[in-house]
DNA sequence: AAAGATAGTAATTGATTACTATCTATTTTC
DNA sequence: GAAAATAGATAGTAATCAATTACTATCTTT
């Protein structure tokens, strides 16, 4: 007979970031509406009924799921723009990090998305929503500075440049989503960003146009 | 008291048309991983067992409303770049039929994403790839026509491009999506357009620049 | 107008879900 | 080292879901 080993006990807020870290893996390769607090509990090798004492409901564990996303995104970009004086290269630094995260993360983007549509507001998608806010605020003040250093074109659509930023890595994630292949995603990411680049900059310096 | 009103009866392809329209109206307010058959009937005037008259099972009706979504879509992108001579005039012109279509269907886009995102592949799933797959070779095409004519610059990376495209569009439409103000996006979409023209442009026909 | 086909209702099924009550094992505290 | 607090297992609950059944109304055909 095997033996049923017992799950060692753990105080309640390291049980809590398991958890969180559980649902995300398992948000890799289920459709989050479809996670079962049962598969989240099988995954840890727990009971189900295990969890609620950790969370007063469903609800509260994809609260602290997005609350850890949110925080662990947003430390990435802030770390990969940081010390660097070019916008545009803190942006692209910035745009880097962010698919990278992603990559080493695949449910993360999968559980934003699906929380973002949502039609009602939970409190999950509240905190969504305030990293999407910081997050163009961010944008905002890069490409702001962009204009005033000369790296961008002054008569740039600076709000339209936010959303074409986000979009873009929207749209890599979604086609990586598709594909289920990470990797090819930060090999497009860059060839990607060129283009965008090109789309913002004051002037092109094209290597093609030297010769 | 209420007289309750039976349904009129209705052969069974007009039903299945019927059904169809009415899971992309549910689309637009409600997770498309949610919609239960239940609701689908209430919507339709109809009790529950009476769709699976029409449909084998729920996910006959998934697919059926791909179906739709996937003709009427590229119907629509066809129409817009149809008679255009210069491929970078046809591809704004798809690019804001596409906005358009969202905007009048905003279902269309939860159900595409919904669909992609899943993680196994379902019938409805391999439609919605083969639409995806349809339409980035359109764009491949343009592009290439864009590029034999000068529109486009030469070393554009045609690939990176139409991923692009196609992200920018996801990107409008899920920020669409989170707001909910569909209007909104069609103003935008001439915005952001503008910048991914000039990121694949050969030359940059900048207003600014004459003066 | 009768007969057969089609399309509806109402009620029910088994499976699955989030959540809870009760008991037991393990830590922590003094 | 006993008591108290904590964290686990076990075994439920009510609600909800897709799907099915038995039956009835309506349309079509001859």
């Amino acid at each position: 007979m095997t033996t049923h080993t017992r799950p060692k006990n753990l105080p309640a807020e390291e049980r809590r970031n398991v958890t969180v870290e559980a649902v995300i893996e398992l948000a890799a390769t289920t459709n989050p509406g479809d996670i079962t607090t049962a598969a989240i509990a099988k995954h840890m090798h727990l009971t189900q009924g295990a969890l609620f004492r950790h969370f007063p409901n469903k609800e509260a564990i994809w609260q602290a799921v997005m609350k850890w996303v949110a925080k662990r995104l947003m430390a990435r970009i802030d770390k990969a723009a940081e010390g660097v004086e070019s916008p545009l290269a803190a942006m692209r630094s910035m745009f880097l990090a962010h698919v990278t995260f992603v990559s080493e993360h695949p449910g993360a983007p999968r559980m934003l998305f699906g929380e973002l549509q949502g039609a009602k507001p939970t409190p999950a998608k509240r905190l969504a929503r305030a990293m999407m806010k910081q997050y163009a605020e961010r944008l905002n003040h890069l490409i702001e500075a962009g204009k005033a250093c000369g790296e961008l074109a002054e008569d740039l659509d600076s709000q339209a440049a936010a959303t074409l930023f986000i979009g873009t890595i929207q749209g890599l994630v979604m086609q990586s989503l598709m594909s289920g292949d990470m990797e090819k995603m930060r090999a497009d990411a860059t060839r990607v960003f060129a283009i965008y680049q090109r789309g913002i900059a004051k002037t092109q310096n094209d290597p093609a146009e030297v010769a």
